[in-house]
This record gives structure tokens, sequence and C-alpha cells, in this order.
DNA sequence: TAAACTACTTTATTTTATAAACCAAATTAT
DNA sequence: ATAATTTGGTTTATAAAATAAAGTAGTTTA
């Protein structure tokens, strides 16, 4: 049996990449309040995905206030097929 | 967003439940030989799955060695069912 | 100008997963 | 016969992950 990468196989995570998978991209605010995750749990599991190339990170002051908007990376969409492939597998759906 | 069964979220206890969905019943052995787990992790996500009520676990002497036999119960097949659905809501499939 | 809020990050705690050690009985080798 | 090895596990200890709590830097509101 192959295994689910570790790194997209966490609640958090996987909701994370679920909804970069549909948006051009999002920012940390928003990605808060669609997940309901805490900002710490969120700024780890961000970290973590950045860390990994899943996703791509720009932080910038705007209009006074810090903002962090996040995208899905290629490697980031390549990562998540895969993860899919296996995981249709496993269930067999 | 809901969340993701966090009994089933868990690789190896998927795996034993994948397994499951596709045999009637299957002994700890060959369950061991399919996860390439090692069997004390496997000893433990039994006995979790075992007490969620998902899985059904029979222990008996057979030949004078012991052999520990495991079946997906109704429970386990409808929480599984639940946790594909969700699954397919967060990856679009 | 002090309190409260925003948008986070860092650190600590809890939970989970995994590995290592152990157990009892059976089998094999000496 | 008895010592070493194997089988089929369980229990306990350690490592890793997730989560929560606390902290930071600056901003807005009262």
């Amino acid at each position: 049996m192959k295994e689910l990468d570790p790194l997209l196989h966490s609640q958090l995570r996987l909701a994370i990449m679920s909804l970069l998978l549909s948006v051009e991209e999002a920012d940390f605010v928003w990605i808060k309040e669609k997940t309901e995750a805490t900002a710490g749990n969120l700024s780890v599991q961000i970290e973590k995905l950045s860390e990994a190339g899943y996703i791509a990170v720009r932080k910038e002051i705007i209009g006074k206030k810090p903002r962090t908007t996040c995208s899905i990376t290629e490697k980031g969409r390549t990562a998540l097929d895969e993860y899919v492939k296996v995981l249709k597998e496993y269930l067999h759906i």
C-alpha cells in the first residue's frame, strides 16, 4: 500500500489546500474564517506547507496592516493530485 | 467546513478500514503484512477502531496459536461513508 | 492615553503515532 | 532435554504532530 503524503494528510493542511484549489489566492484571515482554525495553528500549518513548496506565501503591509496571502504552487497541485490518487485506491472511489 | 472524522483520518487506521472494506474478515497477521505496520502500532490502532465500534475483533486460539480476526461493522461502514463524503467535498472529486 | 482590536508569531501543552521492549506459548536446533 | 528462535501479540516509552495559550507590534476607538 502506498503511503499518503503525511504533509497533506492533516485535517487543517488539507483544508487549506482544498480552499486554495478553487481560488487564485487567499489571505490569512479568509482562510482562518473558512477553516475555523485558531491563528496559531493556521500560522504553523501555513509555514509547513510553504516550507515544502506546496504553497507560496506573500507578506505585505496593506493600508498600515500586515497581510499574508497564499496561493497553491505547481508542486502543491501535483502533490495533491498524487494524494487523491492514493486515496482513491484506499477507498475504492 | 465539516470535519474529517479524526478516528478515520489516520494513515494506518484508514488502511485497516480500507482492507476490511473488501473482505469478509481479516486476521492480525494478514493486516500487518498488507499495511507493513509494526505489530505494536497495529495492535494500538485496532484497539482504537474496536473501542469506537468501527470494527469487531475476535480473539481465539487456533491450533494452539492465538488468532485475532477483525471485520468492519455497520457503524464503521457508515462512518467511512461519511468520511468519504466529506473528503469528496474537500477535494472536489 | 489607555483599552481594545488586528494580524499575526512563538512557545508550551496535549494528543497522536510510532518504536522499542516485553510476554507467553510453540517450534526448532543441539 | 534444554536452549535459542519464532509466532502472535500487548504494554510502555519516545518522537512527532496538532492545538492552545501567551506574546508581539502596531492601530483604531473611546
